[in-house]
DNA sequence: CTGGCGCACTTGTCCTATACTTGTATACTT
DNA sequence: AAGTATACAAGTATAGGACAAGTGCGCCAG
């Protein structure tokens, strides 16, 4: 497959954008730049450039440089079931224990997050087939709280009782050690590894309603992601480093 | 990755007001003393304070300061490309070391997925400014990695040297303790909580063509996931147990 | 104690100058 | 036809100023 040199260099860029290297609204290397780097002069490296505005993957403004147009479509991670259907679906009983039920004052990162000073935390271990699988500690607005029962609580899962229609949610998925009364409620050793994860319920209008924190035994449960899509990179997608 | 220096002090300031680390109504420090911080000229502070008030994350006032706005706008987070991006966008330099890079018989896992005896291993470890935050192994079938390098897989990322179009990847996300040699590689001590990640790609035509294993401290890293639409439970979907 | 003044500091707006970028044109080589 | 090399025009980013206008605060005279 013959091809020119400007068709070989576009190809090239074409790839490195696509696979997610820059982020959209990123400049480019200068056309200067990328000369030297093609060993090509910059006539050729631009037109290059102008086969990849055509496709729509790039622009250029005057005396600022070449950038990745806005975002290509970027794929929503594609979701299973909740654990309670899958449970449901395989006949296996599952249970919800509420262990606590009190209003207490926000801890700082609750409070930043929904902006109220005291919140409803509700702490309830939930058991799948009598066996332990999940603590989870839900912190709720006072005003969204006041209308909630301990015994509604423990009887209906807690989207179902909110006042307001919920949106979506942001999901953070990291590893820690158990701490001692984890352990002990999931039955696992003090320091045995368990999956955290940090949600953020929102409400329609976006405004964040819940902060909940799910800790799981490791060794019983993992978090499946579907990517329907091409990937930038094989890297896992959504992972960041924490400071 | 090229950036304006206004883009760049844009963002560092954006992060930092998202982080809550600024009360609403809060006073940023002034342009001057921004300037010297970030050792750019007032325009340029300014240019980037003028990016943020069109976001309306901030305001200001003549004679008075910077401030951030009444309602900061709870943007959901940006959804987070490829770990490769931040830490370019970051301007962390990242790296990768290869350790290992042979043919092997198939593990019973790689081999249930791939259905090929004989493949290609490929053990990376990764680094983010120096520090090693991953320990990569992938698993290529025999067929697609006689045309690779070990300089060339050092190079480049993997996803560029397939010789076949990528479709969509599976990614199961768990927990473990830190296994020995992993420990060692990542700096941390063995029995420390791991993420463990493990990621099928698949070819566009559904046909799996890589899997990979990547590990990182726990303690460094997290996944993010963003669920825009309604949830029918608050429980973390995607999670499931494992038999 | 109070009102008014001035000082220090802030943002808002302008300027010049330099370096760098894309846009465009032309001449020349392979 | 495709690529190289060169030159110039026009636009942008940034540095480093200067100055106007607004704000907050302490000080001082009354």
């Amino acid at each position: 497959m013959r091809q020119t040199r400007y068709q070989t260099i576009a190809e090239g860029l074409r790839t490195e954008i696509e696979s997610g290297a820059y982020a959209a609204g990123r400049l480019l290397p200068s056309e200067a730049e990328l000369s030297e780097r093609y060993a090509a002069s910059r006539v050729t490296v631009r037109r290059a450039l102008e086969v990849l505005r055509d496709e729509g993957l790039v622009d250029s403004r005057q005396g600022f440089g070449w950038f990745v147009a806005a975002d290509p479509v970027r794929q929503s991670l594609a979701r299973l079931g909740t654990i309670e259907a899958q449970l449901a679906q395989e006949g296996i009983g599952s249970e919800r224990r509420v262990l606590d039920f009190r209003f207490v004052p926000a801890p700082p990162r609750v409070r930043q997050v929904l902006g109220c000073d005291t919140v409803l935390r509700v702490r309830r271990l939930n058991l799948a087939d009598g066996e332990p699988f999940a603590v989870v500690t839900v912190w709720c607005p006072e005003e969204y709280g006041a209308e909630l029962s301990r015994a509604a609580v423990e009887r209906s899962p807690f989207y179902e009782l909110m006042g307001v229609a919920l949106g979506g949610a942001t999901q953070t998925i990291g590893a820690t050690a158990a701490a001692a009364s984890e352990a002990d409620l999931l039955g696992v050793p003090v320091g045995s590894p368990v999956l955290r994860c940090e949600r953020i319920t929102r409400a329609t209008s976006g405004e964040p309603v819940l902060v909940s924190e799910h800790v799981f035994p490791a060794h019983l449960t993992e978090f499946v992601v579907d990517l329907p899509h091409a990937e930038a990179s094989m890297a896992p997608s959504g992972l960041r480093l924490v400071d």
